[in-house]
DNA sequence: CTGAAAGCGCTAACAG
DNA sequence: CTGTTAGCGCTTTCAG
């Protein structure tokens, strides 16, 4: 049989109409048994697949959604897409990956593909809406759309994440249980709310213990292995180091450590340092990493579920659903060195 | 304005008809310059975006990629995934992440949504084929399907690829150059080419330098980190130990190392390590990783350029193109250590 | 250069 | 329970 059979095909050879055809091959038991059987047997052996673009045109459902980062090659955002992607395909949606990479034009074409019927649904985490409001003015008054893990201020769309702020105290705890006192943060972007929520729980953490927050403890940091090496540098080059480090990221623990190393210090011995994400491989470094752990695959899979819920009518939570952390402690983090041999020594 | 618009709406509102509305939307000039542009700015205002799938029934094609892997979860595919999107976004395309996990129903089924018209073209890395060659033998003559990475027995599918056996007998060789004589390998699953490629160069630059292979000296292994562990445990259990282990990917030399250290060795003083892949962080790794990088960005870029070009009429390339390795000689290899000292002292 | 008309393959009224 | 009919929104002959 060449060309793929249709709907028409079948029902021509069984010498009944494509509407019968169509109900046998669907859900419910419209069709009498009989005849169900033999249509379904007719479909399977010519190996027949519904047209996807004629189903979805006459069903205005694409049954596909768009997963939209701000980079694909993040290895942070993978296992929420595996979480997605599980989700997902077990409701019979395929994913589309969007990727911005912080490009204003790309933001909104996403959302044209919301609207154009490419996706029914979205989940964004990217952070931000699309300054052109025009594209959000277009879309009906309750967007399939779903936020995870970033904050988007008065954005009104059902969104999951974790309390930033929560676990980046814990984070600094950790450190001040172990005695130390002077306690330094790499920063993320803080624009960005989600690094100002671990810059606010840091301070917290601080606050309470009564520490202090000297000048230049709070390095800048873009969240990455370049930002992490250049706060570790400057940090262990002011008068009075901190002997921990708490960094916004994995990667940029990775970074502060690797510049402490270079500079001769060891980890934990001379200086702590706790990461945020847990990523893939996080345990498998040298030391393994103390680090805040995201619930990476429940968030994906939480905020399917709630795409697919709203996707299915339902209004979605109407507040914020906040997913559990845990402090994984491990190597990198330990006492500070006795008072007579500080790490600038 | 509720409801998208449609073109029927725009030629309603300009008193023309639609079929010039497509027309003065698509590529050419086949419309008088005067009416183009008002078509086109009422288009504009009007936030006009074409219905997705109606033009896709029409056009029979979706302006979709599957890229198909056999776990999305695994870091790396990331940056191959990078390559792939940027190159069909710049082409127009959507990317569709498919995951197999090595289940023979996904595996069919990713190939069942090309011939429904989810995608119009597919880019497999699972290194197989689905085992029922009904699907198969449905698809048209030249399926628009290309494999990357991994080698598919006569799959017949234009490939993109690196040459694993020499990539890993230059990985081999460099360990020979410092020195080593009693090098070991940690293999990924036989059964699949790409490891056996592997092994393979490992046997040949033993071979090559005249060095013996003695039992046990090779691993079996899964790509994973428990089983860099299970390995490196079971090497170093040996009544002669290697001073060097060359492992089938970094993840399986993260698991090694992490070993190697437990049982009281260091790396590189006691034991050298390679791996294979040069993994996202993989520099930032404590000492940083002697590896082999893949050109993983241009192996998707290639992939996608190659399926670009069988999309559009064009055939692929005829023989597999192979890309570029380089050994990453970084941290974690040596001198063996003094015949005096060794690592089972 | 533009319009009228057909039709991609499917599903959903509406009848019977 | 099944058939007839219409139409989703678009592109593309075919005429003019």
């Amino acid at each position: 049989m060449n060309g793929r059979p249709k709907i028409k095909d079948i029902a021509a050879m069984l010498g009944v109409s494509s509407a019968t055809v169509s109900r046998a091959l669907g859900d419910g038991d419209l069709v009498a048994e009989p005849t169900r059987t033999r249509i379904r047997e007719a479909a399977r052996t010519l190996n027949y697949r519904p047209n996807a673009s004629a189903r979805s045109l006459r069903t205005r459902r694409a049954m596909a959604v768009l997963m939209v980062v701000r980079d694909v090659g993040n290895p942070f955002y993978l296992d929420i897409l595996k979480g997605v992607e599980a989700t997902a395909r077990a409701a019979g949606y395929a994913v589309l990956m969007g990727n911005t990479e912080n490009d204003p034009d790309r933001e909104v074409e996403y959302f044209h593909m919301l609207r154009d019927g490419h996706a029914d649904g979205m989940i964004l985490m990217t952070g931000k809406l699309p300054a052109d409001t025009a594209v959000l003015d277009a879309l009906p008054e309750a967007p399939p759309v779903v936020v995870a893990l970033e904050m988007i201020a008065d954005s009104g769309f059902p969104h999951v994440q974790i309390d930033n702020e929560a676990a980046a105290a814990a984070a600094v705890r950790h450190l001040i249980g172990l005695g130390h006192r002077r306690i330094a943060h790499v920063c993320g972007p803080v624009p960005e709310p989600m690094s100002r929520g671990r810059r606010a729980g840091y301070r917290a953490a601080m606050a309470e213990a009564g520490l202090a927050v000297p000048p230049g403890y709070e390095q800048p940091g873009d969240y990455l292995l370049d930002g992490g090496r250049r706060a570790g540098r400057a940090l262990l080059a002011l008068d009075e180091p901190p002997t921990a480090i708490f960094a916004a990221n994995d990667e940029m623990a990775y970074g502060a450590i690797h510049e402490v190393r270079r500079l001769g210090r060891e980890v934990p011995r001379d200086v702590s340092v706790v990461g945020f994400d847990d990523l893939y491989l996080s345990e498998a470094f040298y030391p393994p990493l103390t680090t805040v752990r995201q619930p990476r695959t429940e968030i994906g899979r939480t905020a399917m579920t709630m795409l697919l819920d709203i996707l299915s009518g339902g209004r979605g939570p109407r507040r914020p659903v906040v997913l559990d952390t845990a402090l994984q402690v491990r190597g990198t983090t330990a006492p500070p060195p006795p008072a007579g041999r500080r790490p600038h020594a």
